[in-house]
DNA sequence: ACGTACATGTCGCTG
DNA sequence: CAGCGACGTGTACGT
C-alpha cells in the first residue's frame, strides 16, 4: 500500500505513472487521488466541470470514477477498458482517460493533489442477488396459479426468435397466455411491452390473452392494459422471497443448470439499528 | 485530513464514530475505508458477499459506495438519505446503512481494515452537460426543416396534460405532427413510445402523423414504426453539437429562462494521447 | 409520495 | 458488434 500527502506535480507525476504502469501490468492496484481538479469531457456527449476538490478512483480493468461530496453517481466517469496517460502541463498533474469504442475522453487537470493512495484490491467472489425478475419468473412456473387458476406455462425457454417474452402457456381454457412480470411497480412502458408481443402474435391467433404480474400496476398501466384487452394481476411476492429461493434453485436444476455450483449462501434478515447508535445525514 | 494506516477493531470504530458524527454534523467529510469485509443487503431485493478486499466511501449526504476492483458500478450502495451506524460486535468493525424509504440496510463487517481516510470534500460547481436529448429538442425547435420540409412545431411547452411529447406541430399540409427525439439509437421502446403518444391522438384526430428522430433507427423500431403508419429520421445531428450549443442558449433564453445564469463555459475539443504516453489497461 | 422519462446510464446475453 | 431488456438502476421533474 502506497500513500502520499500533498505532493507536488512533481512527486504526484512519479506517483500516478509508476502506479499507472503496476496497474496495467500487475492489475491489482487500485489507486485514488483527493484534490483541487478541473475535469472535461467530451465522448458521447460532453460536459466542463470547473475547479473542485473531489475523489478520483482508477480501477485495474480500466475504470475511472470522479465523486463530489454528493450522489451515488460520479460526477465524470469511464467505464472499464479505457487506458490512462498521466503528465505534467503547464506545472499541473494532467490525468487523461482514453476509450476507444465509442470514442470518449476524460481529462482531469489538478490544481492541487492532498492525497495519493495505491492499494491492492482483491476481489472476494461474485455478488448474487435474491429478488430479480427472474426469481419471480420461476415463482411462477413454479405455482403459476399466482398468474391465475388453471394457467399451465410451456416448458420451452423464454428465449423465441421474435420478441420473447417472460412467460408463456394455456390458460384453463386452453387459450395462449402470454406473461410480462416485473420486479417492482409496472408503469405504461411495462404494460405497452406486453401489448407488443400480444399485438403481433393475436396476429395469427386472435384469442391470444396477455397477463401483467408485478407488486403493483400503475393507473394508467391498467388503462392501456385495459383499453387492449390485457389482464394485470398484483402480487405480493416479496413476502415470498425466501420460498421463491426454494424454487429458483430447483428451478434451475430443472432447466439443466448446475444447481450444486449455487452459492447457498442466504442472507439473514436485517433490522435497523436501534436509535441511539445511528448517524443521520439528512 | 485524517489518516489511520491498519487500525484494529477499536480504532477504527474510534475513528468511524467521530467521523460520521461530524460527517452528519459538519455534512463536508468524505470517508474512506479499504479492507477486508462482507457486505450484506437488504431492501428491494436482497444480497450477500463473502469477504473481499474493497473500497468503501460515504459522502456527508448519507451516500454508500463499495467498490471491487472491477467495473464501474459499485457492488452495493445506498443511495443519498441513508444514515450510518457503526459498532464492534464478536471483534469486528461493523458499519451498517439504513435507509427509510423504500427501506433498505446495508450492513458491511470488516475482518480487517488496511486504511481510513477522512478528506473535506468541496464541491466545486454543478456539472453541464452538452449533448442531452434537450439539446437536440431544441436544435430542431430553432431548424425544423431538419425534421421535415414544412415542419412548423408549435410554441407551447413541451407539458400536456395527458402524455407528453418531445416536440409538436403542423407539417405542410397543416396536419398535427408529434416527434419524439432520441440522443442515441432509437430501439424498438422509443418507437413505441411515440406510437402511444400518437394512438391516443388519433382517436380524436386521425391524421395526426409521427415522426422519430434519432442519429440511428434500430430495424425492429423501423418495423414497427412503419407498421403503425410512422415516419422516422435519421440524423447525425452530433457534427452540429456547437452549433446545437448556440442554439441551447437562444432556445433557453427565448422559453423565458435566465439565459445569463447558464455557465458560459465549453469544453475544448479533446484529443487522444501520443502512443507512448499512454497506459493500456485491457 | 407517485408516476414518467432521461442517462456519457451500466451490464449481461443473444443473434 | 449490435440490439434488446433488466437494474436494488439513479436522477430530475411534474402532478
Amino acid at each position: 500500500m502506497q500513500l502520499v500527502r500533498e505532493p507536488d506535480a512533481e512527486a504526484a507525476l512519479a506517483f500516478l505513472q509508476t502506479e499507472l504502469a503496476g496497474l496495467a501490468l500487475r492489475r491489482g492496484h487500485l489507486v485514488q487521488a483527493v484534490g483541487e481538479c478541473e475535469v472535461q469531457y467530451q465522448g458521447r456527449a460532453r460536459s466542463m466541470l470547473t475547479k473542485g476538490e473531489r475523489l478520483l478512483v482508477l480501477k485495474p480493468d480500466g475504470t475511472l470514477l470522479i465523486h463530489t461530496a454528493k450522489g451515488a453517481k460520479p460526477v465524470n466517469w469511464q467505464p472499464p477498458g479505457a487506458s490512462f496517460a498521466v503528465a505534467v502541463e503547464a506545472g499541473r498533474v494532467v490525468l487523461s482517460s482514453h476509450r476507444a469504442k465509442p470514442e470518449e475522453i476524460v481529462r482531469v487537470t489538478f490544481h492541487s493533489v492532498r492525497l495519493l493512495v495505491a492499494v491492492p484490491l482483491t476481489d472476494g467472489a461474485d455478488l448474487a442477488v435474491e429478488g430479480t425478475e427472474d426469481d419471480l419468473q420461476n415463482l411462477l412456473r413454479q405455482r403459476p396459479h399466482l398468474v391465475e387458476p388453471g394457467f399451465v406455462p410451456s416448458l420451452r425457454e423464454r428465449t423465441s426468435a421474435t420478441g420473447r417474452y417472460d412467460l408463456d402457456g394455456h390458460d384453463a381454457k386452453g387459450r395462449r397466455l402470454v406473461v410480462e412480470c416485473k420486479r417492482a411497480t409496472a408503469g405504461v412502458a411495462d404494460a405497452q411491452q406486453l401489448w407488443r408481443y400480444v399485438e403481433r402474435l393475436r396476429r395469427t391467433e386472435p384469442t391470444v390473452r396477455g397477463v401483467l404480474v408485478a407488486p403493483r400496476v400503475a393507473e394508467k398501466a391498467r388503462l392501456l392494459l385495459a383499453e387492449h384487452d390485457l389482464g394485470w394481476r398484483e402480487l405480493d411476492w416479496a413476502t415470498a422471497l425466501p420460498q421463491s429461493q426454494e424454487v429458483r434453485r430447483s428451478g434451475q436444476a430443472s432447466l439443466g443448470r448446475f444447481a450444486q455450483e449455487e452459492p447457498q449462501v442466504s442472507a439473514p434478515v436485517l433490522q435497523p439499528r436501534a436509535e441511539a447508535a445511528v448517524v443521520r445525514t439528512a
